[in-house]
Order: structure tokens, then C-alpha cells, then sequence
DNA sequence: GGACAGTACATGCGCATGCATTCAATGCAA
DNA sequence: TTGCATTGAATGCATGCGCATGTACTGTCC
């Protein structure tokens, strides 16, 4: 309630906030600026389009077979609409996807790896692997459990 | 042929790094669209405009006293050089900052909070913590069991 | 059938960013 | 002192982003 005239403190509870985001920032900034030059100068891949090219392997068949659409796929990728399909026109012209009209709504695209697309992906994937490892790796900070040594 | 291999799949490590890194991105996309949304709206500051407000608080005293050099606050708010030389240029238009010449190093430029600096960044404030504790709020670790299977 | 609201994607526009460059000031060496 | 490499910051330029809008298509209600 004495909220009036204390203004150059934090709370605790906001003290801790302000360092997890803090911390948040410091290893986003880390990992997407190597990724980006990283990928970018070995692939010319920039961290998004990786990303996008990842989903694509993930959720469908090479070149024709059945793909996802481009509103399914920009929320996954933390894109808007628009940044998606520009991403996606970039993609195209690379000769990485294809964007073909969706026959059931032709409002939509279909959007789908091609071969070079998913050689791109296997190509670029140790890479960014690595930046993971080199930018993340070892400290997640107040880590719970390590479910990844199954 | 990239698919002779095994390339198609990730270690348990690897698999574990790219969850972290996921759910990396979409807090950081979360915090960072609301915050840009909300600040921006509200205050007509963006997340890193923020950031360097909060950088100035921190580390000076009100206008005209001991400030922090443009080389200084660069890596704390994790931008360019060339960023945060605009982005100081867009805070001395609206008043919030002053740029002064450095005695000692001619090169130098010190930057130093306004009153009215300071008061944006306390009015701020308490919506750039609310923001943090609705995208951040309680989960502060990586995957503790909270994932998705997209 | 025809008009209208809603959806899916593309595009115009402005803005913030990074890289490369430039300009000024400093430090060092001959 | 002059000359040269280095450092701190500003600027030209290209790029990617989001918002707002435009275009094409769908489904519904009359």
C-alpha cells in the first residue's frame, strides 16, 4: 500500500524477476547473434529461417508431400503473419520450399521442404547444434531436472 | 546424400539443448512482444529503450552528474554500438537523456538521465515488472516437465 | 443466386538493428 | 614535433520485423 513514494526499489519477488529476465536477455542475445552470423555466413541461414526450416522437417514429407500451412507454422516460430510469409518468399527463392496453393482452401499455402531444402537443414543442423551447446550449454541456471540423459 | 547416416535425429543432449533453447525463445518472444506492446503504448518506450533508462538509473545520478559512456552501456543492454548510439539519439529528442562531451577523453560521450527521464522510468516501472511477472511469472528454470509436444 | 462478415496470405510502409565506414580524439614512437 | 595505429562514437546502407492494409477465397444468411 505504501506505493507512493518508494520508487527506486524493488520488491524481492521483483528483484528476482528483473535478474531471471536479465538472465533470459544475456543468453537470447548470446545464442541468436551467433546463430545468426553463424549460420548466416556458413548456410545464409539466419536464425529464423532455420527455425522454420527445422518445423518443416519436423512436420511433414520431401517436396509434394503433405506440408503445413503458414498460419500453423508462424506462431511456432514466435513470427507474425507477415514476417512469415516474407520469410517464407525468401525460402522460395533460394530454392529451399515450396509454396504451393492448398487445394481444399485456396485461401491457404502449403508449404513444403525440397530436397535442397532438407540438405540445407542437415547441413546447417551440427552448427547450430553446436552454438547451442557453446551458448547455453552446461549452465540453465536454476535447472530442475536433467531429462535429457535418458 | 545427407540421409544415409543418422542426421534425421538428435542426441538425448542435443534433444534436451533445443528444448531449452525453445522454450527460451518463446519466453523471450513472450516478455519482449508485451513488453515493446505495452511500454510502447503507454510510455512511448520500447523494451530497450527501457532497459537503457534502467541502466541509467542504476548507474548515475540525475542529470548532470557522473554518467555511463555510450561503450559502457552497449553490452549491458545487449545492443551494437551503432544501436545504442540511435537509441540514445531517440531518448535525447524526447528529453530523457543528455549526451554531454567527456572532459578527460574528447571522444567520450557521457550520458546522463533527465529529470524527466527519470520520471518516465518510474512511471514505467511498475508495468515493465507486471509484464515480467505475467511472462515470467514462477517458472524461472528450464523444462522442469512443462513442455510441449507441437 | 447475391451481399456480407470472416479467414489466409501478400504487400506497403515505417522503424530498429547490425555491419561497414567515417570522423574525431588519443597514445605511442621516431 | 610529425606520423601512424587505435579507440569512441556517429552515419550510410541494407535487412528483417510488425502493423495496417489489400486481395482472394470461404461460409452464412437473406
Amino acid at each position: 500500500m505504501a506505493e507512493l513514494d518508494s520508487p527506486a526499489l524493488d520488491s524481492p519477488a521483483e528483484a528476482g524477476l528483473v535478474a531471471a529476465w536479465r538472465e533470459l536477455l544475456a543468453r537470447h542475445a548470446a545464442a541468436a547473434c551467433m546463430l545468426d552470423r553463424e549460420l548466416g555466413d556458413k548456410y545464409g541461414l539466419g536464425m529464423s529461417e532455420f527455425e522454420v526450416l527445422e518445423r518443416l522437417v519436423e512436420g511433414c514429407e520431401v517436396d509434394g508431400r503433405p506440408a503445413l500451412r503458414v498460419a500453423e507454422l508462424a506462431p511456432t516460430v514466435h513470427l507474425s503473419q507477415s514476417a512469415l510469409s516474407r520469410l517464407m518468399a525468401r525460402l522460395e527463392k533460394g530454392g529451399l520450399v515450396t509454396r504451393a496453393m492448398c487445394e481444399s482452401d485456396r485461401r491457404g499455402v502449403m508449404l513444403a521442404l525440397t530436397e535442397a531444402g532438407r540438405e540445407r537443414y542437415e547441413q546447417a543442423r551440427p552448427l547450430h547444434r553446436e552454438v547451442l551447446r557453446l551458448t547455453l550449454g552446461g549452465v540453465s541456471g536454476p535447472a530442475c531436472g536433467e531429462s535429457d540423459a535418458d
